[in-house]
Order: structure tokens, then C-alpha cells, then sequence
RNA sequence: CGGAGAGUAGCGCAGCCUGGUUAGCGCGCAGCGUUCGGGACGCUGAGGUCGGCGGUUCGAAUCCGCCCUCUCCGACCA
């Protein structure tokens, strides 16, 4: 186990504090509830970034940059927009040494700027859809942050679209979704649930709201992205209007739709365990990392020769890194390489240079079990095997801890004791009142309804008041 | 913002209760040597506004007040 970290069993909180520090992902800033991302960290964000961009950009939208700043008087164009941000504004009230006429806002999220533009760019239906996308910070002044979870500035991309009818926009925020979804799955190996929030967990100003909720590895709901259907509130908040084929002035449908750096807290989480973080190949900044183990001079040169020809091999195809730093012992390099998460290591040793061979280690498969000897000559196949291998082990081991702690429950007793334990779908009666009450009493929050809705018994009740049930609801406790 | 805990070398901590030479320990760091198939070892050395400001005192890491930051638990949230 690694020198000093503290077990993910003992405490899930400190061991992710822990290992987000010691892996090199992040660090705290001198301001509260800020973070410094770290080049580790933050290379991992651009892989994170880059296949969502690709997916994004495949989809129609183009990427653009609205200012940091909102005027004061834009946030309070849409009444529950104002109503859900205001106590999470930061607002700037000084510039140039002297007080500002109107308090400008660091954006908390850019509806109310972006619908400001869309307003002026947009006047026929020939303009339409919209499809825009930006990349950048936003500020939610936090109560309580953790790194990557929950920070008061974090990165985020924050797509915003316009269109021409409900059904379109509608359609808009399920394809988001569902790239939101193949995301997690495929790229992150984190499976998800998707659903649809409820009226009181909806995003402030949102017609409706749809979200991905994963399962870490304490067993509490993470929402790891939202895609809102704004029906026509910021259309009118901000006169977004077209003028259609039937030469009618009509607001059109917005969405917008937004994921951040807490899925690399959701990585962490999901994955992770008591050596370490655990990164999916597909994302990992580092896939495969070469380990050369030597005593003499002659023995180094020779294997360093063979890390070469190695990389020479692997570095066009995987994201590579020969750790031949002399300082450190090959195992000190091992438990190293193992907290900061890279999937595959391959050990080069004498024995191996006069073997012809090396040998390959599993970053999810501990110990002797994970190791195995591969000839050089069949190597690259073997490594991008193996990568493949691990992705889809990762995502499936997710999987089977997902659904080995969801549960559904029809009465209040097993109601009670599945949230305890993780997930629970069931029968709710779609009242605000009686979603507070299971919160109160249990601590688990309302998910969403999960789009894919099981067939709800005849004559199903509310698992909390009795009433009959209207769907089916996702409750865990959450973060 | 309410409750609890913490802040002393890069990291982890002791010292504080009971004020008093030069503030220690482990790891890490630098140099040299021996090592190297799962976090090697020896010797030498560098490194401190004791979170900040103010107060009490002949004297404060130590006592008092205010502030800042972090962690955990609550209310709010991507």
C-alpha cells in the first residue's frame, strides 16, 4: 500500500483529499474555495475536453467566448434565474480605483450574456438553430468546496443553442445528453443514470432539466452533467425572436447544457483505490509508462536501449512515458506510477533484455496477478490490447458496484435501508412536499426520474406518503 | 453561515496544559559513497516571520482577543 495514504475504506473523504494532493492533480489556493489545477491535473482536463469538443463539434456547434463579466441588471432579466444564483454571486463593485455605476457579476453561468447576443444575431428563422459552445470559468461562491467537486471558480463548458420550435429544442437537449452519457461510459468508464431532474432540483430558470447521475465509490450520487431545456423563459427574458415563414415575430427555444472538472473528481472517486488513483486509458494523460530495473552501468545502457526501442515503437501510438530517472528505485517508481493512476506499466529488466522480452503490469489488477511476460516483437499489439482491456474492465467492475448497491424498494422500511446503501428507484408521488420530507428523514435527495422508466406496479404507491405513485424516482444521498 | 477539529522546515507530526539558553523528530531535499526485479542504506549538510495582526509579560510557538486558511458534520450547490 502507499507510504501514508489513508484507505478508501477507512475515510472515502480523506483518501480522495489525499490522493487528488499526492497524485499532483491539484492544490489549494491562498483564496478560499479555489484551487490551483496542476499540469497532471490539468492534462487530464484537456483529454477530457478534447474528445467532448470532438463530439460537440461533429453535432453542428461551434466554440466562442462571451465575457467574464455580466452587467448586474442581466441576471435579474429572468426571475427564477435571479431567484436560484443570487446567494452564489460574486459581484464586482470597484474598477479603475473608483465604484462602478452598475455592479458587474462574475458569471455564475452566461445564459443571460449569451441570450443577450442571441437576441441581436438572431432575427429570421433562416438563422436558426443557433449552436454554440464556450469553454471557460465560471464563479458560484461556495459554503463548503472540496477539490474538483465542488469548487467557488471551476472550468466547465457551457453549451447554448437556439431554436425554432419546443420539439426542436427538446431534441437538442436529449442529444447533449446522450453524448453527456456515451462520454461517461466510453471515455470515463463511469456508468450513468440518465434522467430528468425534478421540479425542485431543476435548473433555475429551466423548462426542463436532464441529468447524468454516476455512482462513486462511497456510494453517493454525483451529478456529472445537465443539459436544460429553457423553453422560451430567456427567449422573452432576454427577446430572443425570430421572424418565421409565416412573416409571424416568434421567441424561440434555448437550451443550454454544461459539464466541468468535477468529472475528474468523479474519475477519482469511481475508479481509485488504496494505491491510488486508477485513470481510464482513454483519458489518462499517461497511458503506459516504462520502468527500466538495472544494477550495473552495463546492465543499464542495455536495458535503457531496450526502453528505447520500446518508446520508438509505442510513443506514436500511446501516450508514453520512459521514467529512467536514476534517483529513484524501480519499485519506489512502481508505487509512484500506481497512486498517480497511469493503466499500463512495462518493466524492463536484465532478465527481460536477455529474454527478449518485457513484461507488462496492469494498473487495475494488483500484485503478481496483473503481470505478464510479452516478446518484444508482438509488443504494440499486446499494449493496445491490454489498454482496451483495462477500459473496458474499469467500466464493467463500475458497473457491478452500481448495480450490486442499487436497490428497489416498494415500502418505507426498504426504502429507508437502500439509501443507506446506494441507489434506490422507486415509486414516488411527484409531490415537492413529500421529496423535502425524504430529505429530511433520510438525507437522500431526489436524483432524477430516470428516462428509462420501469413499468410501475398496478396500483403502485408512493414509497414515502402512500399516494399513488406517478413514476418512477432515483433517491440517493448525494454529493 | 451553525457545530467540531486543525494550522510549528516541502510533507507528516512533537513541544503549548505548567511562558525562560540555540524550537525538535520522521520523511523528503543537496553532496559523496555503497545499492537497485515492489517505496534501499551510510556519512555530511541546507532548510523555520512557530498562519496573520494586536495585547499581557522583563521574556510568548506556549497565555488572551480579533482575523485568515484547511478538514469533518449540517443548511446551499455543476
Amino acid at each position: 500500500m502507499a507510504q501514508g495514504l489513508t484507505k478508501k475504506s477507512e475515510d472515502f473523504s480523506q483518501w480522495y483529499n489525499e490522493i487528488v494532493r499526492r497524485a499532483e492533480l491539484a492544490d489549494y489556493a491562498p483564496v478560499r474555495g479555489c484551487m490551483v489545477i496542476r499540469p497532471y491535473g490539468y492534462a487530464l482536463w484537456e483529454n477530457i475536453q478534447a474528445t467532448l469538443d470532438r463530439r460537440f463539434k461533429e453535432t453542428g456547434h461551434q466554440n466562442a467566448y462571451f465575457p467574464l463579466f455580466i452587467p448586474h441588471s442581466f441576471i435579474q432579466k429572468e426571475a427564477q434565474h435571479v431567484e436560484g444564483f443570487s446567494p452564489q454571486l460574486a459581484v464586482v463593485t470597484h474598477g479603475g480605483g473608483e465604484e462602478l455605476e452598475e455592479p458587474l457579476v462574475v458569471r455564475p453561468t452566461s445564459e443571460t450574456i449569451i441570450g443577450h447576443f442571441f437576441a441581436k444575431w438572431i432575427s429570421s428563422y433562416r438563422d436558426l438553430p443557433l449552436l454554440v459552445n464556450q469553454w471557460c470559468n465560471v464563479v458560484r461562491w461556495e459554503m463548503r468546496p472540496r477539490l474538483f467537486l465542488r469548487t467557488s471558480e471551476f472550468l466547465w463548458q457551457e453549451g447554448h443553442t437556439a431554436h425554432a420550435s419546443l420539439e426542436e429544442a427538446e431534441a437538442e437537449a436529449r442529444l447533449i445528453l446522450d453524448i453527456y452519457a456515451e462520454f461517461a461510459e466510453k471515455e470515463a468508464a463511469i456508468p450513468v443514470i440518465q434522467g430528468r431532474k425534478s421540479e425542485s432540483e431543476k435548473f433555475p430558470g429551466a423548462l426542463v432539466s436532464y441529468t447524468i447521475e454516476g455512482m462513486m465509490g462511497d456510494r453517493r450520487a454525483l451529478q456529472m452533467g445537465t443539459s436544460h431545456n429553457l423553453g422560451q423563459n430567456f427567449a422573452r427574458a432576454f427577446g430572443i425572436q425570430y421572424l418565421d415563414r409565416d412573416n409571424q415575430l416568434k421567441y424561440c427555444w434555448t437550451t443550454s447544457w454544461g459539464v466541468s472538472t468535477r468529472l475528474i473528481g468523479a474519475i477519482l472517486m469511481v475508479h481509485g483505490d488504496d494505491q491510488g488513483l486508477i485513470l481510464p486509458p482513454r483519458l489518462a494523460p499517461i497511458q503506459v509508462v516504462v520502468v527500466p530495473i538495472y544494477k550495473s552501468a552495463e546492465e543499464r545502457t542495455q536495458v535503457l536501449e531496450v526502453c528505447r526501442r520500446v518508446q520508438e515503437a509505442l510513443g506514436g501510438r500511446v501516450r508514453l512515458k520512459v521514467d529512467d530517472r536514476d534517483e529513484y528505485t524501480a519499485g519506489w517508481k512502481f508505487n509512484e506510477w500506481e497512486l498517480r493512476g497511469v493503466p499500463l506499466r512495462i518493466e524492463i529488466g536484465p532478465r527481460d533484455v536477455a529474454a527478449g522480452q518485457v513484461v507488462l503490469a496492469r494498473r487495475d489488477v494488483p500484485g503478481r496477478e496483473g503481470k505478464w511476460a510479452v516478446p518484444l516483437s508482438g509488443l504494440v499489439e499486446e499494449v493496445e490490447k491490454a489498454l482496451e482491456d483495462i477500459q473496458r474492465d474499469l467500466l464493467r467492475r463500475a458497473r457491478e458496484f452500481r448495480d450490486a448497491h442499487t436497490h428497489h424498494p416498494q415500502d418505507w422500511e426498504g426504502f429507508r435501508e437502500a439509501v443507506e446503501d446506494g441507489f434506490a428507484f422507486a415509486p414516488w408521488c411527484g409531490d415537492a412536499g413529500c421529496e423535502a420530507e425524504i430529505q429530511a428523514e433520510t438525507k437522500a435527495t431526489n436524483r432524477c426520474l430516470p428516462l428509462d422508466q420501469p413499468q410501475l406496479p398496478a396500483g403502485a404507491k408512493c414509497v414515502r406518503c402512500g399516494r399513488p405513485a406517478r413514476e418512477t424516482a432515483l433517491f440517493a444521498r448525494a454529493y
